[in-house]
DNA sequence: GGACGCGATTTTGCATACAATCCGCTCAAA
DNA sequence: TTTGAGCGGATTGTATGCAAAATCGCGTCC
């Protein structure tokens, strides 16, 4: 049973992510413990765990708040994701077993029939867990643990990433990449393949929230999260 | 000025780090409260600052314990430490500044001099100024952080890796080839030069443990830590 | 008219008190 | 002798109270 600060940080975690609490709204303690109907003393841990997260700002003696994501390190978040899901696609052709190549082959091929069904909801749920196969191909806990949690600090951003026509399409179409050259144990290819499909990711984002997202880029102080609600 | 709980969450790292309290010890939060003279709000805090840090190990309802690593954990935590210094030192190659690439070359001559004065202490302490050069040499503040929690964690067992015969110069030398891709610009060559260069790392820390932990590598059970001790 | 300083209010940080859970022990029964 | 249940102590989780710091509003001075 997970305690009432586990539960807490969930919960507000899920607030914020579906925009209850906007960014850079401030988050005061005897507030949320009012909302929640607990104490203070659990709302401050629950706080103190999901700063680590990085979705909420703490600075000592002066509270905390939902952080602004500035387009700037938005950015810098998906070149990240890029070059550790490429480092993860690149050990795992190197040393995925040959039932996880057989299981990513099978995942993926389940995938291109959700392409061809045009089920953009199923493809989105597949698609994380076959990004979670290859996190897991490397048999390196601390990867897997780094890839998810950025993986989790982005979703926000990713929420209409199918919605772009044709890039389901698209997307299968580069996992197709991936996939063959894991297979193959083709290390660098599968590197390579791999970083082309998160940045294409992340032009489809870009895409996806066009007008406003690209006009925000220059803005420094524009923070990239609105873009998505607009 | 820090809080009192960030105070205090240093302050126990610092004493894990050294030795003080042992992997595996039980950490009561009243005992740290009488031993640092505060009341246990405060310990509670900073014990879950640390708990994201890997270096304590939090279960609900069952008190907390400085982390136990394994020697699996440990073999991750190193190839997963190389993996990132190759992407950052990919990443410096292409995008580094003229200036941070002249800062670079600057600081690897000064090495130079103090592996011919063969002074291990301070060529320990320009080290890690070295390998941050190259985190911030990405431009990406996400890979600089990940990358530097990761040394932090991987610190204590690196104390004595400098203390092999002629480390020093091995190391120098692998910088050498890292330093010179970076400055050509040569992206594949550096990434591949510092996976090497940390590889050998973990090799020498594995020679100066050389006994004791070659034979621990097999037990699961065995915690690597113990091994930086004997 | 604007900027600066000062006090009141709000909010955080820490201490203490209480409740719930876990751990180890004893003791009894198979 | 071993195993299981039950009980008591110890420890964590949560609530509340208090003090210090920060924020905001107002008045004053330039």
């Amino acid at each position: 049973m997970p305690t009432r600060a586990e539960h807490l940080a969930s919960e507000i975690a899920d607030a914020i992510l579906a925009g209850t609490f906007a960014p850079g709204a401030r988050l005061d303690e005897q507030g949320l413990a009012d909302r929640y109907g607990v104490s203070r003393t659990p709302v401050r841990e629950a706080l103190r765990l999901l700063g680590t997260t990085g979705l909420i700002d703490i600075r000592p003696r002066r509270g905390v708040t939902v952080a602004e994501v500035t387009c700037e390190q938005l950015d810098e978040m998906f070149v990240a994701m890029g070059e550790i899901e490429a480092t993860c696609a690149r050990l795992s052709a190197i040393g995925m077993t040959p039932i996880e190549r057989r299981r990513l082959e099978a995942l993926h091929e389940r995938m291109g029939d959700l392409v061809r069904a045009q089920n953009e909801v199923d493809y989105a749920e597949a698609n994380v867990t076959f990004h979670s196969t290859i996190y897991a191909g490397t048999h390196n806990s601390v990867l897997v643990e780094i890839a998810t949690n950025l993986r989790r600090r982005l979703q926000p951003f990713r929420r209409a990433q199918f919605r772009a026509p044709g890039r389901i399409a698209s997307s299968h179409t580069e996992h197709e990449s991936v996939v063959s050259a894991i297979l193959r144990g083709h290390a660098a290819e599968a590197h390579t393949a791999m970083l082309r499909h998160v940045n294409l990711v992340e032009d489809a984002f870009g895409q996806v929230n066009a007008g406003s997202a690209a006009k925000a880029k220059g803005r420094a102080a524009k923070q990239a999260g609105s873009a998505r609600r607009e």
